[in-house]
DNA sequence: ATCATTATTATGTCTAGACATGAGAGGGCA
DNA sequence: TGCCCTCTCATGTCTAGACATAATAATGAT
């Protein structure tokens, strides 16, 4: 029997963390000791075996299984998923922030704002009346003076009224609308389309060239908040890990 | 002062758990009581406000601050998130999966399977050396025999040896190496291409047309594992929530 | 005035023990 | 055999108390 050195990966330190109980498990699932579909040992068992209480082991699985490498059933006890939930999180950053990691100068254009009925086809989407108005803006972010995204957005105004006060001129409306609206439930859909011609022209791309583009849509407590649609310059990829 | 119904906003149950936390928090920051920016009562006081236990504050808190909607410091307290990180988890499916739940049947089928030389923009996106030789793989997935996405895959044949000895003909690489690869770290990128000719062909699409693209990269323990471009049918949108 | 040190404070984590809950296992009965 | 009920057990959650840690505020020395 040797003595693990201190930072040998079994080596548990004096008081045993729910990092450390994360870490011995992955060790194990990655070591191969317990495959794809495999029983893990129930928490008082592994908690005594790691030497430290239930809780600290409930709460590493409990992340283990949040972050889809373990399935939890409760009698029927913890187990190695066979088809590991390939998930990531996604974080769609203001534009401006992007931008500016990136070591970019950021700048903003307005192109249009005017306030009208919402199209229909936004309607549908949106769950709005016949007659509801919207304020339709569209706006362009540069970097370094290039042409970064051109953004396309309708606000409610119903729910949002103090939009249409706003001109949007020299700030744009996703910032504003992040600094205005508490808190937001959010679906994003992903895909490519071919340019539209106005788009296309503002981001210097042939009609019809492949633009990649990223829709929003808020509510706030089911009332429809904003739909934008944004559509990046040539090129660009969006990535996440984990 | 009225008793408030059971059902109330701001009822609380005999047993307050860290989910009525997380809703009476939420209410408070949509209902605008503690506006962006807002520094919360620490969590001592909430405890005793709402009746509970710390820790039950903690935890609801803790999960307010992995979802982006709080900002926690030490010594500093809770504060409302002035710009709410807009993160989305995003589950990349199984293709199989994702066809067989939108209710069509599923097909696949080997385009092609060869073992060879990593090509060099390959080796710089894994770390490769010179000499490495990959499985290269190409397929497409159907959904009631239309084609509905082109993988392309190059597995590290160094790393998983015993993906040489498949032959991918009635299952898909991606289903063979996530029932046999025990865990592994994901690096996703989505974007739009022009589609090549093959992919063109394939998907049913013309030359150059705008194809949606997802690369993932896929390493276990530092040794690079496999990447996979998959090209998507026209339209195909890939959507996530909250 | 400036810098280093110490005190304070809110969050971060752990523990031991308790009860709640959901679901599989087993038994009894028709 | 097939159905329903109860039993049991692993996870899910809560509590009260404790110590750890990071970051700010206050203090003291130069």
């Amino acid at each position: 029997m040797t003595i693990p050195a201190e930072d040998a990966p079994d080596a548990l330190p004096a008081r045993v963390g729910y990092l450390d109980v994360k870490r011995a498990v992955m060790d194990r699932i990655r070591g191969g000791i317990w495959g794809p579909g495999a029983l893990l040992p129930g928490e008082v068992t592994l908690a005594e075996e790691l030497g430290c209480a239930r809780a600290t082991v409930n709460r590493a699985l409990t992340e283990l299984s949040e972050e889809g490498i373990v399935d939890r059933k409760r009698r029927a006890g913890t187990r190695v998923r066979t088809a590991p939930r390939r998930l990531a999180r996604l974080e769609i950053p203001l534009v401006r922030e992007e931008i500016e990691d990136g070591g970019a100068a950021y700048r903003y254009a307005l192109i249009r704002r005017e306030i009208g009925t919402c199209p229909s086809w936004l309607r549908g989407r949106l769950g709005l009346a016949a007659n509801a108005k919207v304020l339709d803006i569209e706006c362009i972010h540069y970097a370094d003076d290039q042409p970064f995204q051109v953004e396309e957005r309708w606000i409610v105004i119903d729910t949002i009224p103090a939009a249409a006060t706003v001109d949007f001129t020299s700030e744009g409306p996703n910032e504003w609308l992040v600094a205005t609206v508490p808190f937001s439930d959010i679906r994003v859909s992903l895909g490519a389309e071919p340019a539209p011609e106005h788009v296309a022209d503002h981001l210097g791309l042939a009609p019809g060239e492949a633009v990649f583009t990223a829709e929003r849509t808020t509510w706030l407590e089911d009332q429809p908040v904003t739909f934008a649609r944004l559509s990046f310059r040539r090129g660009y990829r969006m990535t996440m890990e984990s």
